[in-house]
DNA sequence: TGAATTATTTAGTCTAAACTAAATTAATTA
DNA sequence: TAATTAATTTAGTTTAGACTAAATAATTCA
């Protein structure tokens, strides 16, 4: 088994791949993590001797085969967490987060498939984000984010990027959730702002809000 | 808020404080969670600092108030997740206590709120063991263990005191759970086993079995 | 391209929480 | 009660995982 701290590394590295698309840079994980460069350094060096990532000095961290499906499982486990606080307790999708962040690490997988059945196998977490299987794979979804779409397309909300509860709170609001039809019938090119067609009413949101929301069409 | 370590010195404490009614040895509180005494000094001196724990040199150490509460938190987070465990994930009664054993130390007050609300504010855990309320207050019902019952006398069984796979294994092939009536039909001096009677029949027990179940009469 | 800047690693320190071995206090027994 | 044994504490060590400061490598830009 390995440490919560090394948990939370793999999860990150699993993350920042990918948004890098190619070797994770140290720092960008101490970022994420919110710790110094030199304790990404040590640890990544840790995980690397342990054969949990691909790690050249200097030129960043790749998860390995090993370490990919440890990180899945924790994300998995965060979901499907996710899934329950929602469902089952009511909490709000906005608040789950912090208290998923601690349940992905508890260990029992008899645990993790119990809930899955209890959850009735859920494919997708409150904010959209697919829940990867037992062994780890993950099914992406077609879709596109918001900021992309020419003026006239329409689509379905299908996940957030962003799950910061101001965020989150921004699209109650605004009764945008998941599942919600939405078409654009503007887009200013000075700012990247966008009028959309929700329901029967009209939105202005700005180029950040539309950036943070994927659609599918 | 508490270390994992911390907790679990606490709520050691809390169960050994009921054992010896006085004062507890740090060498009991080592023996307990299998650490070298030492370590129990240690920490015992550093609660102690904190104020959650009285403790005076060689004479052992007692729950301050606030070490009372937190340990009651945790131990009410426990059983309350072993009852979710038992009956929404359908795992035997012998197999949630490690489980409990790490869910016990998620810190959320609203996810127990929310949880316990779910269960249906459940009294007792799944071995009968009272759940303290949310200020820390365990209602202690009257209870004897059997092997403290006459002849003749008969009860409910209430809670076991014993809580290992192994005891719980054997009670539920006989069919004993919480709940079951049970008749004392005899006692042999010599070794204090007993004779029972549950529902239409008869079973031998020894002693030591005696001497782990609660009932109520 | 070479100097300046930025990113990354190394070396050494700190803390929590465990440990071992030695010292000390308390309890037991001859 | 004195001597022996048992319980407990103290002192010093270890490990994981963070940190700071200094050194080194990579990148950028004049």
């Amino acid at each position: 088994m390995y440490t919560l701290a090394e948990e939370n590394y793999l999860k990150a590295i699993f993350h920042l791949e990918q948004e890098f698309s190619k070797a994770v840079p140290t720092n960008a994980i101490a970022e994420r993590l919110e710790m110094k460069a030199s304790s990404a350094t040590d640890m990544v060096q840790k995980l690397s001797d342990k054969g949990l990532l691909d790690y050249k000095k200097y030129k960043g961290a790749t998860l390995s085969k090993e370490g990919k499906k440890v990180a899945a499982s924790i994300i998995r486990k965060h979901r499907l967490w996710e899934v329950f606080l929602v469902e089952k307790l009511n909490f709000q999708w906005d608040e789950v987060h912090p208290i998923a962040e601690q349940l992905e690490h508890i260990q029992s997988d008899e645990l993790i498939n119990r809930l899955d059945a209890f959850l009735d196998h859920p494919d997708y977490d409150p904010h959209g984000d697919p829940i990867p299987d037992k062994n780890g794979i993950i099914k992406t979804a077609e879709k596109k984010l918001l900021s992309e779409l020419d003026k006239g397309q329409e689509g379905i909300l299908v996940g957030v990027r962003e799950t910061s509860s101001e965020f989150l709170q921004y699209l109650d609001k605004r009764d945008i959730a998941i599942g919600t039809k939405i078409r654009i019938l503007g887009r200013e090119f000075f700012d990247g702002s966008l009028v959309l067609q929700v329901r029967k009413e009209q939105f202005f949101i700005s180029k950040k809000i539309a950036e943070n929301l994927y659609i599918q069409i």
